[in-house]
This record gives C-alpha cells, sequence and structure tokens, in this order.
DNA sequence: ATGAAAGCGCTAACAG
DNA sequence: CTGTTAGCGCTTTCAT
C-alpha cells in the first residue's frame, strides 16, 4: 500500500453517511440546524474516515478565516505573553483564534511579517508599537480590518490604541528618585534605535531629568535590545567603573536591571544603599529576587483585554470611531530603593 | 464613502495591466517566466490597487500551505523559544513559516490544537513530548505528512523524535551529587502529572535515588506546573523547615531552583554549603545569579535545527524511515553546588 | 513568455 | 431539517 492517500473530504463523508455534503458541513457547525440522529451519524462517517476538516476551503468560500493577528516583538517575554494570554481569552469566548507573529525589534522585519499575516485574511490585527516603516502603515490602512496598535501611544495612530506612555512611565519613576533627594540618576538601555518602546523610555528620562534641572548624560549604553541580564551586569560594570557617584539607574526592563543587582552583588555594592537600581516591567523575578526590585508594571494582560474588547466591539459594530484606550502604569516600590 | 471597499484580487491587478490573471499569479513568484517590463507593470498596478496576495485561495488550490505546525506548552518560556527559533531559521531557506500553538503543558488542550493545526493543512507537524491523548496520536498518525516529537525519547513514537531522555538527565545529577558525597538529596517539582516532562524528571530522580540505594522519599510538591520562581521559594521554605538535615535540592527548572536559591538567601541558608541547589534548562539567569546555578542545558537550540533538518530530509524524499536523532544534555556545573 | 479553461473543498443562497 | 447550484481567488494544465 504505497499510495498516497489523498485525506477524504467532506464528498467522501457524505457518501460514508448516506447525505449530501451539505448536510456534512452543518453537523460541523454548532449553531447549524441537523437532526441529533444525522450529525452523530455524520460524526461517526468522519470519525471511520480519519477525516480532518479542510479550513483553506471554508475560509476562501466563506471569505471568514475566525483568526486575529498578533504581532510583538519576541517570544519569550513575559510581558508579552501576558498581553497574548488577554488577548487570547478575550477573543476565545467569539471562537476567534491568534495567529502570533515575531518582529524581533525590527520594523523592517514587522513589514513583511504584516504582509505575510494580512495574506491569510485576518478579520483584525493587533500590532506592538506605534512606530511603522511607511509600506506597514499602508498595508494596515489598506487591509480593511480593525487595525490595534498597543504599548504605545501614537502621536498619529493608524486605527485604534490600547497602550500608555512609556516616556511618562519613566518620568514617573525620575519624579520618585528626585522626590526622595536622588539627584545623579543614570539610565541603561538599548544603544540602537531598535526598540522604540525602548528609545522611548530613554527620551522620558532625558526629558525628566532636563525638566528637573538635572544632568541627562549618565546613558549607558548595554547592546543592541532587547537587552539581556549579562548586558545588564555589564552596563552596571561600565556605569560603576566610569560614574562612580551614581545614586541610582533606571534601566530599560527588569531583565537588564536583574543583571546590574547581580553585577552589584559580586562587587560587594550594596543595593539600595550605596545605588538605588529600577527596572521596568514586573516581571516575576522582580518581586521574589533578593534584594526585590523596584519597577513599574505597565499592565500587559489588561491591555490584551481591553484590546480583545476593543476588537469585539468594533466587529459588532458597537464601536463607531477609531477608539485610544490609554492606561496609567503603576510605580512598584520595592528593596532595590528608597 | 461608506461601501465597505471589497479588497483588489488578481483579476483586477491584470485589468489594470492589461494582462491575464495567470500572468499577475507568475509575477508574484520568483522562480517563474514573466519579462521584466510586463513583472515591473503588475508590480505597480498591484500597488496602486494596495493589493495584497490571498494565501487562502492559493493554498486550496495549490494545495500547498507553506507552513509548519508546532506546539509548545508555553509562550514566554526561554527553552522552547529557542527551539522554536532552532526550526524557524532551519525551515527558513526553504520558505517554510511556523504556526505555533500553546498547550499550556495540557494534553486535553494539545488535542484541541492539533486538530485546530491541522484543518489549516501544515506541511509537517512539530510536537513537544512524547504522550499524547488516543485521539491525538489517531490525528497525528493519519494526518499524512511529517510528524516530529521532541524534547523527549517515547516508547512508542508516532513517527520522527528529536529528544533526549528527561529521566536519564536528571539521574546524571543526582550520580554527580553522589559522587561528592552528598546523599540525602530532595526534589522540588510538580505536583500533578500534567507536564509529562516534569513527572519524568521526578521519575528519573526517584529511580536513581533507588539505584544508589537512597532514600528516594524526599519529594516536595510545588503546586501545578508549571512551576513558577515563587513556587519554588515556597516549596523551599518546606524543605527546610521539614527536612532540614537536607544536603542538596534538585528542581525541576532554573525557574524553581532560582526561586528556592533567593528563599535560602532570606533565610541566611548559604548555598552550597548549608544546602547544594541544581536547576533544569539552563536558562539565562542560571549563568547570572549569585551564586550561579548548577543545572543541566538541553540544547533547545539543537532541538530545532535538527527537527528542521529532519523536516527538510523527509519532505524531500532523502529521509526514509522514522528516524530518531537523541542528544546528550550537558551538566552545567556551577557556584551552587559542589 | 503569455493565455484559456477548469477546479481545489467548502459553504452562501435559495429551495423545498 | 435537508438538498441543489454556483462560486470564493487562485493555480494546474495544456496550449500557443
Amino acid at each position: 500500500m504505497n499510495t498516497p492517500r489523498k485525506t477524504p473530504t467532506m464528498a467522501d463523508v457524505a457518501r460514508l453517511a448516506g447525505v449530501s455534503p451539505m448536510t456534512v458541513s452543518r453537523a460541523f457547525k454548532r449553531d447549524a440546524s441537523v437532526s441529533d440522529a444525522t450529525r452523530s451519524a455524520i460524526l461517526e462517517a468522519a470519525d471511520t474516515l480519519g477525516y480532518v476538516f479542510d479550513s483553506t476551503a471554508s475560509n476562501l468560500r466563506s471569505q471568514r478565516t475566525d483568526f486575529v493577528a498578533v504581532t510583538i516583538p519576541s517570544i519569550n517575554n513575559a510581558n508579552f505573553a501576558d498581553t497574548v494570554r488577554g488577548l487570547s481569552e478575550g477573543l476565545k469566548e467569539r471562537g476567534l483564534q491568534i495567529l502570533l507573529g515575531y518582529t524581533d525589534y525590527d520594523i523592517q522585519e514587522e513589514e513583511r511579517l504584516v504582509e505575510q499575516l494580512l495574506r491569510r485574511r485576518p478579520e483584525a490585527i493587533v500590532v506592538t508599537g506605534g512606530r511603522h516603516t511607511p509600506r506597514t502603515r499602508r498595508l494596515l490602512e489598506n487591509a480593511g480590518i480593525p487595525v490595534i496598535e498597543t504599548w504605545d501611544l501614537p502621536d498619529n495612530p493608524v486605527g485604534h490604541v490600547v497602550g500608555f506612555s512609556n516616556a511618562a512611565a519613566v518620568r514617573s519613576m525620575v519624579d520618585h528618585f528626585v522626590s526622595v533627594g536622588i539627584t545623579r540618576i543614570a539610565f541603561i538601555g538599548g544603544d540602537a534605535d531598535r526598540d522604540t518602546r525602548g528609545t522611548d523610555r530613554r527620551a522620558g528620562f532625558i526629558a525628566a531629568m532636563q525638566a528637573h534641572g538635572l544632568d541627562p548624560d549618565r546613558l549607558i549604553a548595554a547592546g543592541t535590545p532587547p537587552i539581556s541580564m549579562r548586558e545588564g551586569a555589564d552596563a552596571m560594570g561600565r556605569l560603576l567603573d566610569t560614574l562612580p557617584d551614581t545614586q541610582a539607574v533606571i534601566c530599560v526592563s527588569d531583565l537588564s536591571a536583574f543583571g546590574a543587582l547581580t553585577e552589584c552583588q559580586r562587587r560587594g555594592v550594596n543595593v539600595p544603599q550605596q545605588i538605588a537600581v529600577a527596572g521596568f516591567g514586573d516581571y516575576e523575578i522582580a518581586g521574589i529576587c533578593v534584594p526585590s526590585l523596584t519597577t513599574i508594571n505597565p499592565l500587559p494582560r489588561e491591555i490584551g483585554k481591553r484590546a480583545a474588547e476593543l476588537i469585539l466591539d468594533v466587529l459588532d459594530g458597537t464601536q463607531e470611531g477609531p477608539a485610544t484606550i490609554a492606561l496609567e502604569p503603576i510605580l512598584m516600590r520595592r528593596q532595590s530603593s528608597p
């Protein structure tokens, strides 16, 4: 038996069950009207043949795919994973699946990815960030489906927005440090503008320092985003070597902040007595490491949840114009700072 | 202008460019023979109309989807992310995309997911783990495409395998501890059989202890998999409270092991002098935390790379029967143990 | 290098 | 509750 047995189709199932293909089609939808006897006969026939529904055909004919495209910068990032989880749960009730793609923090890669995703005809698309190549923007504008930008508050949104201001979030951290008398503050972040959220956080740091009349030049370039724990540690080493009078350091993420903490441990530098350390993201590690890490919780799960609600409203026609939902990140004071 | 402008089709592009739809189709494939002049006219027409290729139609007609389905237990796990990266890079050269799904460490959820994925007609499917529901197994066997099980060495594989023995990997850790004179060893892991790899690791621990004639009953149940850092810390607290003479603890993953380390720090328990701690996975944190963490590197990237090679060989017809590729995890000795 | 005809497997639309 | 007809947008196949 060497013939590459083609997978059975609905017609095969219909023949075996003694009904028309249309009835088989109905038997596979939950709301359709098929008698219980007929349905179970059909499901049994399908099982016998090992039939698996072909959604490529269904999608083409019905012009519906029942999935939502989502782009995130990276697999393996707890923050974005939380956003995806919020989205996923919110969309599940309506039978919408998520098709996920990774941009690797690169807006060129985002362009390729967005086109790939749109070719599959999603019902809506959720992108991370508000800065895109001109072509990505055009693709999104012409897609004819709801577009949601997240994790940012773009000046000129493509469509809907569920996000927060990365710059303002970092400003709140600077304000906090200044309010407790700390003035010599450094920032550890990426050395390229690849990660637009990281860039916004750095810009927010500089602006906040200037607003307080403080020196905004204690900037340590830690590498190409995303910044790893190791790169955070190395950057902290350079900071301690070159600007030893620094009183506090704000890191672009909790991962680099944790790396920075470990470097302090290795050098016997006491945190927060000798230097305060803050992160961004409120990853699990921030709450459990010793000392625990002062950070900013950007409500990633909530972003996903709100985006899902928005998508359902737009698809239902409940939501009229483009919506912008601005969330307020929460400053989490912990042991690594006053 | 309120009419829901339908997206343009190849026919629209063909009309504007003054050619047949077939020529447009060819212009969008790289290897097809179309004159340069015609092609650029077509691409310009497509751009003018904002045309985006419809892969639902292409997939149906050509009976090819050019993607490989991959199931992993969790988004946001650096080990599985590495496997996906290895796969992704290996498949890219052949123009194969990855369609990713998450089982949430649940073989029931895996069943739903596998069926969803197979409905989209992938060219191959890669699953994490070698234990499935009977129906999942049947679906995979009848799918008519290459099936690869990873991160395990199943007794009775569905098709191809790229993995390692979780039990043997933990045994090597037990052997190491015994060889340096440590005999009172505990294991921190999940309290359910939900995570099959975690279950295998615990079984490997028990078997190894018995083989050495040692007490295999220092088992601390840490919660429902995946075990978080916090759950690792709580479990370590219980271990120190109830079995204070324990000399070493092996944790089901680096995340729980790091949590355990922090609990020791909080209690002033010295690692490794008072108790040794080992993890599993060789996540980035294992190499950078203080003390750094003894662990096992299961070569996650290599698993993905080999799986990709295997898929290409099978699709090319180069690989004949089912292959089993067994990798050897590497024990990483670091500061948290002798 | 380009075109014409046919059809992938399913379901919308209409009938009964 | 069930069946018939047609066609979604592309690409295979066969021409020229």
